[in-house]
DNA sequence: GTGACTATTTACCGCTTGGTCACAAAGCGC
DNA sequence: GCGCTTTGTGACCAAGCGGTAAATAGTCAC
């Protein structure tokens, strides 16, 4: 008859006590490298393994496994995006080229981190797109304030908002595949990121004037 | 003492027998899709369950999930390819326009639909981008011609190699983000992906004629 | 110091899941 | 009809895995 659970004296040296706002910390952040490699598939034990502590420290800190990947999505789709960022868009002082460069090359330490865009494809293939945070990040604080830069551009000859919209995806396209080849296919990468980076958003704002020219 | 396993009467009517390769097929091509849906953790009782037969089956044909994961990309990035595509960057006669968008037309009913978009990216993030002929497919067959391409048609001005492949992977990534918003996100597609298909290249067109231009 | 609080751990539960096995039935040559 | 081979099936296995419970031990207020 297996009475109460037996008191089991411990036999690993306790890891020190620390606060719980600070474990949850450790722990998202954690998360966050452990989750953008393993895929979120990967297991909570492994996780725990990695930071050091015992998986079920996990559970007192977060209800389970999805809550806790809601988190780090949260984090990355949310708490780490700096609104300044979107500002540079909306700067008018500077030419649409060079405010697309300084956002890029801002926005991109977070965007074009193998974290950011290995959690962001997770998300999407998980169907979990809208719900995370993403598609509102994508929608209104860069692919609409880039449109409305575009629009503001040309203001001489009206651009439709979907066409707009449309080109501004194509410049997004183009930047996210440029870090996608090596944070997902772990391709190799042009020498300069920035340099191609560069490139892309001349080659953008030369092949729109361009094609609006071919048009009238 | 539990002797040699029951003889158990059959409680459900027999599924028809099918020849061996035809059922490999069978599977190969429901594990596409399923595989595409749930991602490669997805579960080989449920895919066996949405071919109607039972899952020891699936292990009479392949001797384990990897390697019936291994097969679907083999059929993804290798037997699915027709080499007459990239015959159409090949052919002089048109304008490079011309040919880009004949072969995007072509190739997309593979390169950009649904189920090959999110292989793609899950070989790539599962780290098997390499062995699964995904890489070798994507240079040899499509970047490669493509810069290949755009170098013939400025041979007044001889462009560097890295430069031309630098500018192939940039329209690639954009006709490939093009897909990936609905496929991968799931989000709103542009109303007709033939005219975004059409407008990304003549943009790339555009941008890379102008930005030659202004290197002179 | 003492008691309350809470972070941490070990052990455990139950379901899932890739994979195996022994056997049954369908086809086929004769 | 009769074996032989091939195809399909349900039961089973063992490890993996998310999650829980009981107990232990730092830490802090007093």
């Amino acid at each position: 008859m297996p009475g109460p659970r037996a008191a089991t004296p411990p036999a690993e040296p306790r890891r020190p006590r620390i606060a719980a706002a600070e474990r949850e910390r450790m722990i998202v952040d954690a998360a966050i490298g452990f989750f953008a490699e393993e895929g979120f598939s990967g297991q909570t034990r492994q996780l725990a393994q990695s930071i050091g502590i015992s998986h079920s420290v996990l559970y007192r800190h977060f209800p389970g496994k999805e809550e806790l990947i809601a988190t780090v999505c949260a984090e990355m789709f949310e708490r780490r995006w700096r609104e300044e960022w979107t500002e540079i868009l909306r700067d008018p002082a500077p030419s649409l080229e060079e405010r697309l460069l300084r956002f890029y090359r801002e926005a991109g330490t977070l965007l074009l981190s193998p974290e950011w865009m290995r959690i962001a494809v997770m998300t999407g293939l998980s169907g979990a797109a809208a719900p995370s945070g993403l598609s509102s990040l994508l929608h209104d604080r860069i692919i609409r304030p880039i449109a409305d830069a575009i629009q503001a551009t040309c203001a001489d000859r009206p651009l439709p908002r979907d066409v707009a919209e449309q080109r501004a995806w194509a410049l997004h396209g183009r930047v996210f595949y440029l870090g996608a080849r090596g944070a997902i296919w772990r391709g190799a990468t042009p020498r300069s990121q920035d340099a191609a980076l560069a490139a892309a958003i001349a080659g953008f704002c030369r092949g729109a004037r361009a094609l609006t020219e071919a048009e009238a």
